[in-house]
DNA sequence: GTGAAAGCGCTAACAG
DNA sequence: CTGTTAGCGCTTTCAC
């Protein structure tokens, strides 16, 4: 045995278990937490591990019990948009830092395109334990046939949930759209207007549908509606396009920061101001609303949470604990001056 | 072997060898593009494997080559910063999008503060082939130690390149620098300051001399210097000091666009505007200088060629290719409204 | 060119 | 409680 501990390679399993004076097995159950070994014994083999600085090896791990312990985050592809999208970046935050204490690995993956067969062929090549499908915007769930193979989490909710068997977490888009508007109308606007998201996106949907819920609950309505893509520029265009419909507006909420940014110009253009003429409200509360002039009042979707909630969930799924199917998270509405 | 085919589970080498009728061997020949493997045999081979669905298993194979096929990506804990910084998310993807036609896998790991020791054993504990390490603004490089026991590559200069053997990939910052201070000069601003980084960051220490030489460079000369933390409310507090110095000014370059649209603030403050009284010019082309107002006039700094070239170089080194040490990428002045 | 055999480092029955 | 015995799926000499 002399002769394996003059190894300057990685310390083995075999390895410590010479130097404790043990078996391999015995060696396994402790690093492995198992009760059955005696208070004695682990001690020693506890010294021996920190003596040699064994650190087991994962892949060898795997082989045998079948577990990867790594997880994949997906990402959808449009590589603008993550660049563009600090949402994104926020999740993958929350998702680190939630696997930063349990024994899982983060897999990226930014789906490029056309690789999506390869980004199937890798979530289904047993190279991962569970996945993590961020399709927020979008409601994008190419992947739900996965779930049927792998653990899958969703971030965001389907835009269709068929079946209704798809693990998400989601904000709660409705509820922060109505804030939005209850503050602008007890601001005391009453010429509402919004710019609305797709509406092929679960948030362009929720969002809009708010406006008009909250509206009537005033006994108030508009028709004052028009859409964009959740980019500042869409946001400018939409709203020329309202300004030009001739009719008095005072407050607008738009379905996202970005676009509520947008409006700002186009207002300007117009020679009105933000907010003395017009009020505006965003949704999001990333940077663009925030750095704007005046700072942006919106509703804050807590990104980093959702990606830790992602992440815990999807460990549940993986060691069979009970994990509810969707969860839905909170919004608050940031009052900064713009509203 | 029939046994084996009717398995429901992954298949593996051994059921594509049973169904192409060679040895496994073979097979692990053909799946790993060996040339001595006669034509026929490896068209009966893919055939098998085609139709078996086979992916080989990564554990497996790790096992035996001692190779795991992932990189790991290291993030400074600092969580805001990622959030707050699209600089992060930029440089990811570009590191994904490589990766993506590699067979490497990415492994994010943000570090958690005090968790730096368990990240060190990660990394050390043969968890991955290489690792990409970015401290960008910081200079950081605590790593560095690791660079003798596992490949590692920088993103953004070190602080103190002591044994020059660090590999990393960097952004001219200095001749970036020159080129907004150029644009100020060439505008017929001659009255200028600058707000500037950290200077225990690479980044702030570049961009401040490349202003002073510059502006020596056109017999001009300037003490107008404020340094902020890249922030925008430090830029903002920074333009206030400038401005309450007392001295006329036309023209401010910033060390990001962070702190231009602070300083955008602070001008606006004092009654002042951008760029009739004072023409800004910022650095990073993020998207706070870009959707502001008056949209900002900066250095675009190419955040995803930097982390494509990260992880170019490190999947160099892993597979022993040679590479250049150092690989700095130019900047490009994007003209705006701001100056 | 191709097959047989020997593990890589670890876990998991199964005995004691 | 602890050791023995088999492999997990793959690569890789070494013969043929």
């Amino acid at each position: 045995m002399a002769e394996k501990l003059r190894s300057g390679a990685m310390p083995t399993l075999e390895m410590v278990a010479a130097q404790a004076g043990v078996s391999r097995a015995t060696v396994s159950r402790v690093v492995n937490g198992s009760p059955k070994v005696s208070a004695d014994v682990a001690t020693i083999v506890q010294a021996a591990i920190e003596e040699l600085n064994y650190v087991p090896n994962r892949a060898a791990r795997s082989l045998v019990s079948r577990k990867t312990q790594a997880i994949a985050m997906v990402v959808p592809e449009s590589a603008a948009k993550v660049f563009d999208d600090p949402f994104f970046a926020a999740v993958v935050q929350g998702v680190a830092l939630y696997l930063e204490d349990t024994d899982y690995t983060l897999n990226m993956i930014i789906e490029s395109g056309a690789a999506s067969h390869k980004t199937r062929r890798y979530l289904l090549g047993g190279n991962v334990d569970g996945a993590l499908v961020v399709s927020h915007h979008t409601g994008d769930h190419s992947y739900s046939e996965l779930s049927r193979t792998l653990p899958v989490v969703f971030g965001g909710r389907p835009l269709s949930d068929v079946g209704g068997d798809n693990y998400y977490v989601d904000v709660d888009n409705f509820a922060g759209a109505c804030t939005a508007v209850e503050h602008l109308i007890a601001s005391g606007r009453t010429k509402l207007a919004t710019i609305a998201g797709p509406q092929d996106m679960p948030p362009g949907v929720d969002r809009l549908s708010a406006f008009h819920a909250t509206l009537g609950k005033h006994g108030l309505t508009s028709d004052l509606v028009e859409v964009g893509d959740f980019s500042p520029p869409s946001g400018a265009e939409a709203m020329r396009r309202l300004l030009a419909r001739g009719e008095p507006i005072d407050g607008i909420f738009a379905a996202n920061d970005q676009m509520a940014i947008g409006a700002y110009s186009a207002i300007r253009e117009a020679g009105l101001s933000v907010p003395a003429d017009i009020a505006v409200v965003g949704f999001d509360d990333d940077n663009y609303g925030s750095t704007a002039t005046p700072p942006l009042t919106t509703v804050r979707q807590p990104s980093v949470e959702m990606g830790r909630r992602m992440a815990e969930m999807i460990v549940g799924l993986i060691e069979n604990r009970p994990v509810d199917t969707v969860t839905t998270l909170d919004t608050e509405l940031v009052i900064r001056d713009s509203a």
